[in-house]
RNA sequence: GGACCUGUGGUGCAGCUCGGAGUGCACGCCGCCCUGUCAAGGCGGAGGUCGCGGGUUCAAAUCCCGUCAGGUCCGCCA
């Protein structure tokens, strides 16, 4: 019997409990108190006389529910009204005392804690984010199994498509010298799932991509993935809304009321960003036109944009240089301030200002006495991202730290940026359906051509993207060709999906959701190794299995490998 | 590849600016005492290559250089 359940149990009946010690409390020889723990609660069990147990040792504790006497309730304690007496305690397990003690009162080491990730795990914490994630992922397929999607399983052991992430290399012992990959994503195998007939499919999918590591970024992570066919851009929206909004109520038991939309120019323009976080102000404010004609030569750009800091008046000179440099290293040419004082405006610009442009600044997002004005004058986006980067710098609060704020972002770019052969880089992957006023864009200003593309955000998170597939040979061959990828490239890159999409393709659009940022959000945690079971340091290794480990010669003999240089 | 923060008994911290004997606090651990505690309490005790290597100095946890580990971020993540 769980311990939680003990608190519902008739008085005077005799029941079994398993669990660990979590603190023993000795009164001499004839009484003890034995706190017993279970991811459910604690439960006091009163022994009389001294036991030889301590902490983390595992028992089975058979007693008497028993009210506590008057005045000894502790309402901590959902069993806090009741007690085991007249115990029997079976030692099913010794335990050594741990190298950190389970409770929450201290933070320890987040190498600590991973090298003994199986004792960390027996934190309240620990089972909570994990028994969250659960409910999470439990939500998500109801979810897609009622809007009749199939759960289907793709490969781990892929084909390597050299493009976009860098992929874990697979060896294959039968061929030696050749190479499997682990997928980054399974995107072509759902895709061609599509052509299969498998016209609603969903997977909660492992994907591995060999990338550095952040706090919201493993290795190995996983995500709720989608594709439907003869389905748009709206209906998978909606799909992923559902399966999203299931698991937050899942999660929370609060359902949030909407996901708002905003198109990916809208998001850059007033939040410097494309995963904004809407749950703090310090919208960015166009003043390009107040500066086109000014003789400052720190405002001759073709973008001039400005942020309100709400009290920000009071940051250092120090600060400020600080706030310059960050935005130098962002691509910014400098970073303008303007402290909005009761007077006038506190600048080192400030006596080049005309009237008119003072009062601009001095009234961005109705600004206040005590407040600072930052602006960045450069090309659009590097202007946008520069303060964008700052806005999150001096007023994001934790991610961790409520309320959820989901948004749809769409209408992304079809390309950014260009290769070294002055081709562009597809934004999201070269299958994305092009947006149909932008057909011809792509080949003239490829650069302002939209895609059918669209990201979830949730507070600053980019929580998944998706797109409406290109499912035609002709359409797909004039990406191909605006990407500089030639016919031959294409055939042996992409051979067998665009073999495929010869036989017969349905038009089709996914998504796919990162469910570790997901929880970790709903959680409260702060990175997502607290929702994961066992992750990695930042630097990839495991601090348990001490992984990644030198394999012997034998085995690489086998596999057909040399053992790598060390260096 | 780069920037920044951290590293001191098993755990969490203070000490580091301004060098002077491993100094301190809390938890845990061990022993003794204790019949209603619940972060039990009281008394006593053990436990340290100050991450590692080098340098400066009469003297380094403390200053300098390098390096390793952990973290946050940039690059990277179609």
């Amino acid at each position: 019997m769980m311990m939680a359940s003990v608190a519902d149990v008739e008085l005077g009946r005799r029941v079994s409990v398993c669990g660990w010690v979590a603190r023993r409390r000795e009164h001499g020889e004839h009484l003890a108190f034995l706190d017993l723990r279970d991811h459910t609660g604690i439960l006091q069990a009163v022994v009389d006389g001294s036991v030889d147990v301590r902490a983390e040792y595992v028992v089975r504790v058979t007693g008497t529910v028993t009210a506590r006497p008057e005045g000894t309730v502790n309402g901590r304690l959902v069993t806090g009204h009741v007690e085991l007496s007249e115990c029997v305690v079976d030692i099913l397990a010794a335990a050594e005392a741990p190298p950190f003690q389970l409770d929450e009162r201290v933070e320890v080491d987040e190498a600590v804690r991973l090298r003994y990730r199986y004792l960390d795990l027996r934190r309240e914490v620990m089972q909570a984010n994990l028994r969250l994630r659960a409910r999470v992922v439990g939500a998500m397929r109801a979810a897609m199994d009622a809007q009749g999607f199939c759960e289907v399983e793709t490969p781990l052991l892929w084909a390597p498509t050299p493009e976009g992430a860098r992929e874990f290399v697979v060896p294959s012992r039968l061929h030696a010298g050749e190479f499997y990959v682990l997928p980054q994503s399974p995107q072509i195998a759902k895709q061609l799932l599509m052509v299969g007939g498998l016209d609603r499919y969903y997977q909660i999918a492992r994907c591995l991509r060999d990338e550095d590591l952040r706090a919201d970024r493993q290795f190995e992570f996983t995500q709720l993935d989608v594709e439907a066919s003869f389905s748009s851009q709206e209906d998978v929206m909606r799909f992923v809304s559902r399966a999203v909004l299931d698991a937050a109520e899942a999660a929370t038991g609060e359902r949030p009321d909407t996901i708002e939309t905003m198109t990916w120019f809208e998001a850059l323009d007033r939040y410097g960003t494309d995963k904004p976080d809407l749950r703090f102000g310090m919208l960015l404010q166009d003043l390009s036109e107040v500066f086109a004609a000014s003789q400052v030569k720190a405002f001759a750009a073709p973008v001039v944009k400005a942020m309100r800091v709400p009290g920000g008046a009071e940051l250092s000179r120090s600060r400020l240089d600080a706030l310059t440099e960050q935005a130098k290293a962002l691509g910014a040419k400098g970073l303008a301030w303007f402290r909005v004082n009761a007077e006038a405006l506190d600048s080192p610009l400030a006596r080049f200002l005309s009237a008119h442009e003072a009062a601009a600044l001095a009234g961005v997002d109705g600004a206040q006495v005590g407040d600072l004005v930052l602006a960045v004058a450069d090309e659009h986006e590097t202007a946008c991202k520069v303060l964008g980067a700052l806005r999150l710098t001096l007023g994001a609060p934790p991610v961790s730290q409520g309320p959820y704020r989901y948004v749809w972002i769409t209408e992304f770019p079809l390309f950014e940026g260009l290769d070294e052969q002055g081709h562009p880089i597809a934004a999201h992957h070269p299958f994305t359906m092009p947006h149909p006023d932008d057909l011809a864009v792509m080949h003239t200003a490829p650069l302002r051509a939209r895609s059918q593309s669209y990201d979830l955000v949730l507070n600053g998170w980019e929580l998944g993207s998706g797109s409406v597939r290109i499912h035609r040979a002709d359409i797909q061959a004039e990406v191909f060709r605006a990407l500089g990828i030639s016919d031959e490239e294409a055939e042996s890159r992409f051979g067998f999906l665009l073999g495929a999409f010869r036989y017969g393709a349905p038009p089709h659009a996914g998504f796919a959701v990162g469910i570790d940022r997901l929880v970790a959000i709903l959680a409260g945690a702060d990175t997502i190794r607290e929702v994961v079971a066992f992750p990695k340091t930042q630097s990839g290794a495991d601090p348990m299995t001490n992984a990644p480990k030198h394999i012997s010669e034998r085995q690489l003999r086998e596999l057909g490998l040399r053992p790598a240089l060390k260096g």
